[in-house]
DNA sequence: TCGTCGTTGTACGCGAGCGTATAGAACGTC
DNA sequence: GACGTTCTATACGCTCGCGTACAACGACGA
């Protein structure tokens, strides 16, 4: 048998790469095929419709998001530096992949349910990661969950955020903004950078 | 002369309204029209194409967007409960009307560099805003600034954040979130509702 | 070597949506 | 009441994109 010049991955590698970009509506089959080099004569081998390729592409979304929730956990192990690193890490958010996937998803949440629900999963374990986190130096359960919400909210908003910040960095602030959140002194000298 | 059955105005508030909940994409001008029952016959006499529409959407959105601002700086006066008062305005942010259509216009500015410049203005008068506020009981500047950051980025983000709280209402977390942001010691009864 | 089967290219019909052209309707003006 | 102005309806050509049908190609096994 022919082995596929271009198996279902690419379709969904391709899909994801556009909607990042251009948001779901982008996603277009034969768009997605010239970028490919090939034309949409395969794509309907592997997928119904184009809304199975949204499906596809919102599933492996949301597996490598919850692999990279967990991966972050293990990495740590460290007692207590954890929480400065990966609230850090919690800031940038993400990695240079998933990140605008994850913006273009949230917005897209606000119009298709079942989108908002594959959502509400994957936020939900990044939440729980977050409790734990500042449940380390935060006894009330209540402040837990306001910080929590904090910095979930600074890590997702920034990046729909077009202010300046009069002479200072967007990362400068962040890092302050992270002090703030882990309810630690302000380091006299900028820490690296919080943003990516 | 016939007087318009369909004037600009309401083509421009039409496409604000389609924007609100399906994004530009969602703004065509034939649909538009079914929704005010009529033709496109009419549109273009008042716009050269769709893109004029477009920019006259994000005119009149930029300018209420300004005056909003202005009207809830003029509204306070009142010393010192500003804070607590705007604050709880801000995390709910913008009117039911405006706020649907400011998410989409962050989402939207972040393919359209015009779209960009024009969030960027309206963001930093917000911002100012904040400053201000912030700034009565915070001496800090950078501490303002990032606190300000936050409670903007709160004010966004949690609209495009779909985590639960464990038998908490978000508005309720929101509340406890305004408190550590304006430095403020939690009320022992939950105050009232914060979001909307 | 010759089928076989999966993958790909090409062609088709269909509908949505843009922008244009032109005719008709409604309303003020004289 | 006739006129011109202004808005609206209808019709057209065009492009894009979806999904289907079928032909061509190529790798592999018999």
């Amino acid at each position: 048998m022919g082995s596929a010049r271009t198996p279902r991955e690419r379709w969904v590698e391709e899909g994801l790469r556009v909607l990042a970009d251009g948001g779901p509506d982008a996603v277009r089959v034969e768009a997605l095929a010239k970028r490919l080099g090939v034309t949409k004569g395969g794509f309907y081998g592997y997928f119904a419709d184009r809304d199975a390729l949204l499906s596809a592409m919102l599933d492996t979304w949301e597996r490598e998001a919850a692999d990279q929730v967990v991966d972050r956990v293990r990495q740590d192990e460290g007692g207590d530096p954890r929480a400065l690193i990966t609230l850090a890490g919690m800031l940038t958010f993400s990695g240079d992949r998933l990140r605008p996937i994850d913006l273009a998803v949230r917005d897209w949440a606000r119009r298709d349910e079942a989108v908002a629900e594959r959502l509400r999963r994957v936020d939900n374990r990044r939440m729980e990661l977050l409790r734990e986190m500042i449940g380390t130096f935060c006894p009330d359960p209540d402040e837990v969950e306001a910080r929590s919400l904090i910095a979930f909210c600074v890590a997702i908003g920034h990046h729909f955020l077009a202010a300046d910040h009069d002479g200072r960095t967007r990362a400068e602030v962040l890092s302050r903004a992270g002090d703030l959140i882990l309810d630690r002194p302000a380091d006299p000298k900028s820490r690296g950078p919080a943003d990516g």
